[in-house]
DNA sequence: CTGAAAGCGCTTACAG
DNA sequence: CTGAAAGCGCTTACAG
């Protein structure tokens, strides 16, 4: 047997692997990719020279040939936080069950960034994009030409044309609400209102709020209504301080997300109002921070693996080509409502 | 001139581009290159046929003819680990800055997938890894050849022959003891202690608080050393409910990891005791986490900016070749103690 | 200053 | 059942 010489930092190819075992490098690139008809001999030298020489598949060169790379962009805000690095662990899960590889890109709520992302597949480094913008607009997402698969992540609900999974807003903040009710609250405050400028999730959300309440049939206070900030903590306890120093009477607070109810939270302890004996507490996301918290905080889980799930296999179909013929699709994920300390006590 | 004709699918090559703009095209590639010699006139005609083609330069076969990918993968265990998951952030944005991609995976705690990272760069995918093993040992790594560059991350400090940026563990543990003595705390109980069986982040952090005993002239009192779990908020928990239930007198806690602190900050809560007052409480790692409770958590901020410029650094002058000369580097970030309401009030 | 040639490491018809 | 050829889209010496 011919041991061919090779400098420890160049990798061997199918080549090296040819000549080493004594065939073509079509053959053994045949071997490599699980073809039948190999001879048993001929399988048999092709394996002891790829052990051998510890060959692994140029990726890259692949991909060249093969014209796809099998990897998918996940273009998210950030992984600061918390709802989209879980999102993020879970999107990978899903896409390994598939076969496929994530990248992950953060475009930081910049909208030149999320533009970008949208400009191309990062020179054909990924075969598509699972995108969650923040900044864009609606009519900025409709107005690209897309060359590649997209599906859409996320909050907004509209007719974008692309695959698209959100997750059940509304009727996630009517469940937080009604549980709130449930539990005979019936002055209510929000947190995280903002102006109804498009479908996002502060509209939804306050759907839900409002369809909870008119069902309980309990009168919408606008007083309740707190908004005018981000979604951050401290926009939950700047909320909270302004509405305890307004003496409008509430037993409840319901945060747009977990950050805000957190910081609601805060703003009522510090307060000295007792959660939730005074004031029951929920929020949206069921990120790790509702449980880390004291009280641990009631929330809704807005079904994250089921989201990565669903658009792991939207993308991988439309990768293979299966639904190039259908129109966009479009899931909502199932949600539940995970009480805890903060409403229960 | 002649527009050429292409399917809305296929991206323009450099070929289309060169016919567009009547040139070669390696001028082409030339241009792309930013190489200066070329005709201003010459310039032109492609500076348009790019512009007309909505030319974006094909990375994968770049790559392959390069030999590198300009990425390098970020090896953590999880990014549903806050701590994880913000260092991976700012190695993302400062991989940016060195024009360096980062490929996320992660391992998950599992010894195999952190073999398989070190048994290739996926196929030549990436040029090096950032490597954040918590599974493997020490003797794994060093019995393992590798044929590319890695940088080590995080707690483990070991003579590797790699390259290797650390926390300062024992100091950053040793600086939190010395904030609580300054307060006048003298039985101070810590959670997360581990047998010594490696140099990891629980010896190091205990050597930190035994160091700061000892300068204090403060007995070490082994009941105060609770361990026997994981890491995680329930097993600080457990660990203050056992104190609490010996009967031990302590007056703070450290933590050796911010879930821990904030466990034992909840059960303390629980128990019905205050904090700062009665005991205060200082954690590690100063993640969002500690920002998020009530009271927010004093915390060591281990330098994770700094980590991650340095580690990305370092990999950067690995993947240039200018240190391959150089032996293995080793660096420790610089901490600084954030104070907060668990400690201060 | 620009073109013709070779090659990065694969895969896939095409022969035989 | 296996080999010779072509080509994926680039970049880089080599000529001129």
């Amino acid at each position: 047997m011919t041991s061919s010489r090779r400098s420890a930092e160049k990798p061997a190819t199918i080549y090296d692997v040819a000549r080493e075992a004594g065939v073509s490098h079509q053959t053994v690139s045949r071997f490599l990719l699980g073809y039948q008809g190999i001879r048993p001999a001929t399988r048999r030298k092709v394996e002891e020279a790829l052990e051998t020489l510890d060959y692994r598949t140029n990726i890259t060169a692949r991909n060249l040939r093969n014209g796809r790379t099998g990897m998918v962009s996940l273009a998210i805000p950030s992984l600061n936080q918390p709802y989209f690095a879980e999102l993020a662990q879970s999107v990978i899960h899903a896409a390994r069950e598939v076969g496929l590889t994530v990248f992950v890109e953060t475009m930081e709520n910049d909208k030149e960034r999320e533009l970008a992302v949208l400009s191309g597949t990062r020179g054909n480094l990924v075969d598509g994009v699972l995108f969650a913008p923040t900044a864009m607009s609606v009519d900025d997402l409709s107005r690209l030409k897309i060359g590649f698969p997209i599906v859409l992540l996320g909050d907004r609900i509209f007719d974008s044309g692309f695959d698209h999974v959100a997750m059940a807003n509304s009727e996630g903040a009517r469940a937080a609400v009604e549980h709130l009710i449930g539990l005979g609250r019936r002055r209510i405050a929000v947190v995280g209102v903002e102006p109804p400028r498009n479908l996002g999730a502060a509209h939804l959300r306050f759907t839900g709020y409002r369809d909870a309440l008119d069902a309980a049939g309990i009168e919408f206070d606008e007083r309740l209504a707190l908004g005018g900030g981000g979604w951050i903590k401290d926009d939950g306890v700047h909320a909270i301080e302004r509405l305890i120093a307004s003496g409008t009477p509430f037993d409840a607070v319901f945060g747009f997300n977990d950050a805000l109810a957190l910081g609601a939270l805060r703003g009522l302890l510090r307060a000295g109002l007792r959660v939730p004996d005074d004031v029951a507490v929920v929020g949206f996301d069921d990120t790790q921070d509702a449980l880390y918290s004291t009280p641990t905080l009631t929330s809704v889980a807005p079904g994250r693996e089921e989201i990565a799930r669903i658009a792991v296999g939207l993308m991988d179909r439309r990768l293979k080509g299966q639904s190039s013929a259908g129109g966009p699709q479009e899931f909502q994920a199932d949600f539940h409502l995970v009480a805890r300390e903060s409403s229960l006590g």
